[in-house]
DNA sequence: CCAGCGCGC
DNA sequence: TAGTGCGCGCTGG
């Protein structure tokens, strides 16, 4: 028997690629918009500019480069095309879409592998960071392509560094051929470019994605690596944030140490002794592993692993950061607007992923209290069930009144947030989070889908309710800055105290919120181990729902 | 479990 | 710096 098997495998080195999309919403904005792929354009929220096109940053004279406030920009650049970009729905599902086919090509490659070499198809780790960028671990992948022979002896793209490691350069060639082909792929599926930086860590493909850009890739070396960071700023070390840096700067200073830090070497000089510096960084930052990391980091060494974030997010939330919001209308106003959008992407999440939120957060700000902000997590009121699991457009409206009474009683109870008092609000913002198991979802027996079943029985509960109404708006801003008006019935209604059912069982829920909520988790989990033991067990039959959604409450924006 | 913080894009 | 609009993981209570 071969000792090379995937768990026996002795420690070898890793290849990991990160991929960077190139000016990512940009990219998603112009794709939509073809006309405007030779200008300059840029994406705003609020009044900055928060990406451009390569247009825009390669001009000679007026280049507009990322995170630009507004003026500034169009003083430098007055036929800047701006577009909005406050709301994200559009790049999240670009971002859906890139990572889709990334695991789908990967997959398919794994197969091909695997049917060569008569073994299971080697498991490509996928982790995403932010909406553009995604790490992946192909060690197993590559090294299967290696044993069955036939892949070439070169590396492709840029190469920087040197290793005299000859197993991690041989891996590394083919992770750069896995690389570039799977970039063709993207390419022509999704229209969007982008860089690679493929190297053994996280850190160095990290580092490796930016030194050649755009729509370029790069392959890190790591033998020198070591002298190569002590020449960068710290901060571009993922990890080593503004608080870190600031945490040191100011220690520093408290103990008649030299000036400040600039690069990754003055660190080490600090605190680059062995386990004495480990633990007087440690004091400082108040967390000695969170110092062990970032020295590591200082040195080149990281051994953090690919985890694979899956597709579903763990948590979901709309914000509003204002100037100044200091009267209840304007509170309702916006508060409006964000929930709104939440139980919007709540509705596509559960028909999507089989899941609904049992929790549910509102943030806010007050002007002046530096600090970030505050917020408070409640019980998800239970007129969501029906949005999320039953996918009913009409129970909307309901669900949104609910969520919004829920917000601002939130609001009174822990900020006094109220009519008659003063405030000034500089962010409002909710979520959803602590999502219910898939598991009381999944269930499908060979006979129905069991989302069916929960359709049918709170479509019976819901049309016995009396229908309500309301009119929700995008705001939609064809091109050029807007200064978001958005329109809202701001007419309060008050809701009949209606009797709140469980869409499962039909019973009358009583207690609070909580209880209610408890009450609906345990009956769809009854009712799917019920229908499982009857049709027999069911692995994971349901992956793909092969439509796509079709959003007949909001207005799609679907702009010129 | 929640709130707060720090990190990332 | 943060500005904006997200989303993640860790820590202490
Ligand atoms: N601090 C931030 N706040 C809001 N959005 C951000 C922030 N940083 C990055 N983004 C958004 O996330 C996307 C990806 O960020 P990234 O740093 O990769 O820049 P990019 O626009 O993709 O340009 P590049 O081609 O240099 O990668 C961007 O399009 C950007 O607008
Ligand atoms: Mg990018
Ligand atoms: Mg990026």
């Amino acid at each position: 028997m071969s000792i090379r098997r995937k768990r026996q495998r002795p420690v070898t080195s890793r290849a990991i690629i990160a991929f960077d999309l190139d000016c990512f919403y940009a990219s998603v904005a112009i794709r939509a918009r073809p006309h405007l792929k030779d200008k300059p354009v840029v994406i705003v929220q609020k009044h900055l500019c928060v990406t451009s096109n390569y247009v825009a940053r390669s001009r000679a004279k007026g280049a507009v480069q990322k995170m630009t406030p507004v003026s500034h920009a169009l003083q430098k650049c007055p036929e800047l095309v701006c577009i909005d970009g406050s709301d994200l729905t559009p790049f999240r599902e670009a971002s859906l879409e890139v990572v889709t086919a990334i695991r789908a090509w990967l997959a398919d490659r794994a197969r091909e592998a695997a049917a060569m070499s008569n073994t299971k198809p080697p498991f490509c780790a996928c982790q995403r960071l932010g909406f553009d960028e995604v790490f992946i671990d192909v060690t197993e992948l590559a090294l299967s392509e290696i044993e069955n022979g036939g892949a070439p002896f070169l590396f492709r793209g840029h190469v920087f560094g040197r290793t005299d490691d000859d197993e991690l350069r041989r891996l590394l060639m083919v992770a750069s051929q896995l690389s570039h082909q799977l970039r063709e792929y993207l390419i022509a599926k999704t229209q969007l470019t982008l860089c690679a930086g493929i190297s053994h860590s996280k850190q160095l493909a990290k580092l490796a994605v930016n030194m050649n850009k755009p729509n370029d890739q790069t392959v890190f070396l790591p033998d020198q690596s070591a002298e190569y960071l002590k020449t960068l700023s710290p901060r571009a070390l993922q990890g080593f944030g503004h608080g870190t840096h600031d945490k040191i700067i100011t220690w520093t200073k408290h103990n008649g140490k030299h000036e400040g830090i600039e690069t990754v070497a003055d660190v080490l000089q600090l605190f680059g002794d062995g386990q004495d510096g480990i633990r007087r960084l440690g004091t400082i930052l108040g967390n000695e592993q969170h110092a062990l990391h970032i020295l590591n980091l200082c040195r080149g060494v990281d051994h953090t692993e690919v985890l694979d974030s899956g597709d579903a997010p763990k948590s979901i939330s709309a914000e509003d950061s204002c100037r100044s919001c200091t009267t209840m209308e304007d509170v309702s106003r916006r508060l409006v607007v964000q929930i709104t959008r939440l139980v919007s992407r709540l509705r596509s999440d559960g028909q999507l992923f089989s899941r609904r939120p049992r929790a549910l957060s509102v943030s806010y700000r007050f002007r002046g209290d530096g600090f970030v902000g505050t917020s408070r997590s409640v019980p998800m009121p239970t007129e969501i069930v029906s949005v999320c699991c039953s996918q009913q457009n009409k129970a909307i409206p309901k669900a949104i009144e609910s969520i919004k009474k829920t917000a601002l009683s939130v609001l009174k109870e822990h900020a006094g947030v109220q009519e008659g008092r003063t405030f000034d609000l500089t962010l409002l913002a909710v979520g959803a989070s602590n999502f219910s198991d898939s598991d009381s979802f999944k269930g499908n027996g060979l006979t129905t889908d069991i989302s069916e079943f929960f359709i049918g029985k709170a479509k019976r509960i819901d049309s016995g309710k009396k229908k309500s109404s309301g009119t929700l708006h995008h705001s939609q801003t064809p091109t050029g800055v807007s200064n978001h008006v958005q329109r809202t019935d701001s007419k309060e209604r008050s809701t009949p105290e209606a009797e709140v059912r469980c869409p499962i069982c039909n019973s009358k829920l009583s207690g609070d919120n909580l209880m209610q909520n408890n009450h609906i988790d345990k009956c769809l989990k009854s009712s799917c181990t019920k229908r499982d033991k009857s049709a027999g067990s069911v692995k994971r039959a349901r992956k793909s729902l092969g439509t796509r959604t079709l959003d007949s409450y909001f207005s799609k924006r679907l702009q010129r």
